[in-house]
Order: structure tokens, then sequence, then C-alpha cells
DNA sequence: CAACGGACCTGCCTGC
DNA sequence: TGCAGGCAGGTCCGTT
């Protein structure tokens, strides 16, 4: 489900209700995420109040006086705010209770999603440390992507989806942002000029932008912190367009399969 | 190192 | 109606 602009859309809806929240209690009905949840996170975050929520690449940070929780929504999950009258469906793996009444509730029918707590900086955790610059700040440039793609024979579509490079393009949006530059999905990473790079450092930029204004992209499950659906798309070019004609050319798009994962592009538009 | 396939899961859709 | 197979917003890990 969520890449970036889906984990920031939850980012915001989730802030008015959380911060400065207490929370009262953890209720956890199925600890075998991604990665188990840490049997101690009852303990650890009972009696704790939210102080803020930041986001790193597909990560959320909740920040609390003795240490930060990182959650990860994997391929399925959603954060929810609900309040005791609202059923408990199933895959809702966890409750943190807050004195308000709300619930925040993690619903993740596919259990890729993680729960992490980490006591020092968040940005040292292991599964953070190495990931590679925010597309949405300023030290992501088309410079930045030529320098690392330098002798590098991966697809360039695996390249901007590498997590290392550049966090929170996912499937969609690297379809997206590549059809915006007229850059072939399938080209070597390493033999994209700089210009084109130049071209799609701002194509992300402007894709995720555009994303997060309308809420995210719900294909299948994402909800927001009210569990609504994100809008954004009716505004995809390429993603799930196979057959249907390219916005710019009128040709048929294309779907083909790049690291196992699907890919969509104009085989006019894109070289 | 870089690249690739497999692994982790459930649900939903298609076709036989 | 049932069942097998394929597919889905991610990403770590082990093997080449």
């Amino acid at each position: 489900m969520p890449e970036l602009p889906e984990v920031e859309t939850t980012r915001r809806g989730l802030l008015p209700w959380l911060q400065r929240a207490k929370i009262s209690d953890v209720i956890i009905r199925q600890r075998q995420l991604r990665w188990p949840i840490p049997r101690n996170l009852k303990q650890l975050l009972t009696g704790q109040t939210v102080v803020d929520i930041h986001r790193r690449g597909k990560y959320l940070v909740f920040d609390f006086d003795a240490g930060h929780m990182l959650v990860h929504l994997g391929m399925s999950g959603s954060l929810r705010i609900v309040d005791d009258t609202a059923e408990i469906r199933k895959h809702d793996h966890i409750d943190w209770r807050l004195d308000s009444g709300k619930i925040l509730r993690f619903h993740d029918p596919r259990r890729f999603g993680s729960v992490h707590w980490i006591k020092q900086n968040p940005l040292e955790h292991p599964l953070l440390n190495d990931l590679g610059p925010e597309p949405l700040e300023d030290g992501f440039t088309g410079e930045y992507l030529h320098a690392r793609s330098r002798k590098r024979n991966a697809a360039v579509k695996n390249f901007i989806m590498d997590s290392h490079i550049v966090v929170g393009v996912g499937n969609i949006y690297a379809s997206e942002s590549l059809f915006l530059a007229g850059i072939h999905p399938r080209k070597a990473a390493g033999k994209v000029s700089l210009e084109r790079y130049i071209k799609l450092a701002d194509a992300i930029k402007s894709v995720l932008n555009a994303s997060i204004t309308q809420g995210g992209t719900t294909l299948r499950d994402f909800v927001n912190e009210s569990g609504n659906p994100g809008y954004f798309r009716q505004r995809l070019r390429v993603y799930e367009r196979e057959g249907e004609p390219c916005l710019l050319c009128e040709s048929k798009i294309k779907r083909v399969v790049i690291g196992q994962r699907a890919s969509y592009f104009c085989a006019q538009c894109q070289s």
C-alpha cells in the first residue's frame, strides 16, 4: 500500500488526535508482523504522552519522553483513529488506547508492517540509519541521482525504488515519475544522463507532492486516519492503465514486469 | 559491491 | 461450487 504520500497523509491526519495524548493501554492481538512486536511495548508506552510524529521514508516515528516508536505500514497497513463503539475487525492487530477515549488502531491484512522501539536517536535505528535522502528535501537532486547511478546496470526504475538511494518512491510513483520525465523504466540507471536525472528528480518531487495534496492513492486498502481513501488514483497517468491511451500521444500504455514488479509506461514518450 | 530471487502474509480475482 | 494460480502501495536477507 503505502508509499511516501500515503504515510505522510497518515502522519498529518494523526497528529491533531495524538499530539499531547496520553497512552492509557496497549492491546496487542497479533504479535507476528514483519518482525515481532516488542514484547514490552505495553509497559514502555502506558502512561507515556505522544510528543510529536515524524516521518522518515515510509516509517512513522512517534516521539515519547521515554523513546521513539517506529511504525511501518508494509503493503496493506493502515492507522486509524476510532472510538470504543468501532467493532474489531479481522486483522486489527494493535490498539493504542488514549486518555481521550479514542483509540489508535493498526490494521494490516498482509502483516508486512512492523512496530519497533528505540530509546535513543531514531535515525540510528538499523532500519533507518542507512536510508537515502528524503525526496522532498533539498539534498535530493538530479546531480545526486546521477552521481549515485554511475556504473550501475540495474533498471532505472529499480534504482529509484531502492530506499538506500532515495526513500519513499514505491511501485506506483516510480512508474508515474519516469513517465513524467520521459525515461524508459528499463533503461540502465548508469546510462541516464545528468540532464534527464534533473528532470527525474523534479518529476519525483512533483508527483509525490501532488499525491499528498490528494490524500494519497488508494488502490485497494489504503485509508487515512478517518477511514477515508486518497484521491490521487484518478490522477495516475500510467499506473494500472495498460492498453489505455497515453495522455500525451494516445498510443497504448504498456505493462511489463521489471524486478518482479508491474511497471507501466508509454513506449512512444519514454526512451 | 551490485544484482537477483525468495521470503514473509492474506485476500481477491480469473479461469478451468 | 471448488480449487489452483496469479497478483497486490514493501523490503530484508541470502546467494551468486
